[in-house]
DNA sequence: TAGAAAAGAGCACGACCGGTCGCTAAATTC
DNA sequence: GAATTTAGCGACCGGTCGTGCTCTTTTCTA
């Protein structure tokens, strides 16, 4: 991936078809494109995994299906850059400033919201630990997938991340309460 | 992070106290440079993770061992830029060329010891699938621990991360052969 | 110790960087 | 329909980019 510091007004100047100037009438500076950027890429994130699982009722079939959803966005929706969530995670971790409070904002509130799902797995429902555990696993197992996929070549990192998926959401509603 | 292309010349010639020129000495491009940035971070990483459990015999304390320094090293040996491997996974994936090659050569040779590791957890050995499948998770995990700790500002990530890791070590011994 | 070779400094280059300026033309509002 | 806002353009700014060139200084070797 490039990152965001990787693209030059140039180059989005000529990808969406204008001049640079012309780029200025609708952000006041590159940070503040950069903004928006996190908050498009936020968006899209939620609509094409929320979304969907968002009829069913909290339990199983909805995590499998945001799981699913989950890999389908990194693979399908990104098949040249790789998944922008984790490209800005890694490129903005160590960037202190607005930008990244932006994203750490949005993430924390995605995670609070799988954390709620996981709690709503078993009757009764798993401890704040247990679920919060759970997703740890969960979102390693994104990361797994997509550096296995793309830095190692491997085309079975699908099977393996829905494997490992499977097999957590098997002893987490297994154990005992 | 910062990444290869984000490191100008006049950067790097600051921090080790040269002229831009000067470095031309050394290096005869900058692809050149990188391609030595690879190499000398694999080596680190193999005698900072590698070397400590060389002196053990295979098993679940080698791979106990190993973890423990795979998060250290991220941890502790680069605390501000985080894990330069990951950082350059996600910056090279999709960027042909000899750098992702030689970065890639590298990885698949970890791979392949670690997963050779997880054969010998057990007695009968694992199969190379399911010692792929181990590897595929604590891989994983490494990940995860890294996203929790930067990025979320979560402080237990490494409990969270050894528990997880701890848990694979148990369910992978006790698997039916 | 003379001379070669290596290490480094200084400088200049063309390209590109993010950003501003003044202008035009289209759209919107009054 | 006049006035004002908006979208967009090309030219241009000061700076930085990677890199080549020449010259000096250090270091190694015969």
């Amino acid at each position: 991936m490039r990152g965001l510091t990787g693209v030059s007004l140039a180059d989005l100047a000529e990808a969406v078809g204008l001049s640079k100037s012309g780029i200025f009438k609708h952000f006041d500076s590159k940070e503040d494109m950069h903004m928006a950027v996190v908050e498009a890429v936020m968006d899209r994130f939620a609509e094409v995994i929320w979304k969907p699982a968002e009829a069913l009722t909290p339990g199983r079939e909805r995590l499998e299906v945001i799981f699913e959803r989950w890999l389908h966005w990194a693979e399908e929706e990104w098949p040249d850059s790789g998944c922008p969530v984790t490209a800005l995670s890694v490129e903005l971790d160590d960037q202190p400033g607005p930008l990244r409070d932006l994203l750490h904002k949005r993430l924390q509130g995605w995670r609070k919201t799988m954390v709620r799902e996981f709690r709503a797995l078993r009757d009764p429902p798993l401890s704040e630990a247990e679920a919060q555990a759970a997703y740890f696993q969960m979102k390693s197992f994104v990361l797994g997938h997509s550096d296995s996929r793309r830095m190692m070549g491997d085309d079975d990192a699908k099977r393996s991340a829905n494997a490992a998926f499977e097999a957590l959401l098997d002893r987490t509603c297994r154990a005992a309460a």
